[in-house]
DNA sequence: ATATATCATCGTAATATTGCAATATTAAAT
DNA sequence: ATTTAATATTGCAATATTACGATGATATAT
């Protein structure tokens, strides 16, 4: 085994867990931190400010990308970037309602 | 390599990601969305509900456990368990400050 | 006492993730 | 055109995760 049986959970589930999965390394929970309080966009020091290598760092970044929490031209030298704040806000939303969601009469 | 450098982050990002890493399967979703809609506690139904073996699911309750969400005895026939709600609270307020920690000038 | 039901643990196979060195790509600067 | 700087891709090794069958432990029912 050692994949997840996506198919036998709902597509709320699965979007979930895959936003998730994204915050889920330390790593990218610093990228995701440092961008966010940025005045202005980044371009290439979070190598440096994160303390991995330069191949890893584009690979987490590309995890960000992936569920859409970055915006910016990634061509050539200087890529430039940072939060999409309407995809930001909603995964923030997603999180809020699953935590509202709770039966509090419950033991 | 393989494994997460985490002596390089704060523990703050180390225990976000952790969280986070217990939400990162749609399985573990669904439990704790499940678990957290009952009135009562919770004993032997979440094989049937979820849809993988028994083991597994044992498994996935166990990782849910070590981040502290879940209150209730754990031995022998019968278990019985529910959402601890201050865990659960805290964990909301987790996320609540990541995400509102964002800088909307930005771009 | 024995059987049954419930949950945990062990062992194992399949797959995914993490990290980096080496290399490639891209665009600006000289 | 060549060099230089920034980012992406590839390939690989180490480790982690997911899933389940088999088995073990525990408590209730008969």
């Amino acid at each position: 085994m050692g994949a997840s049986k996506t198919h036998i959970f709902s597509t709320a589930h699965n979007e979930l867990a895959k936003i998730a999965k994204v915050m889920a390394h330390p790593a990218r929970i610093a990228i995701l931190e440092y961008i966010s309080k940025q005045d202005n966009c980044i371009c290439n020091d979070l190598v440096d400010v994160i303390g991995l290598s330069q191949p890893t760092i584009s690979q987490h970044l590309n995890e960000i990308k992936k569920i859409g929490l970055l915006r910016g031209t990634f061509e050539g030298k200087n890529l430039c970037y940072c939060i999409n704040q309407e995809r930001w806000d909603e995964l923030q939303q997603s999180f809020h309602l699953f935590f509202s969601n709770i039966n509090r009469n419950c033991c």
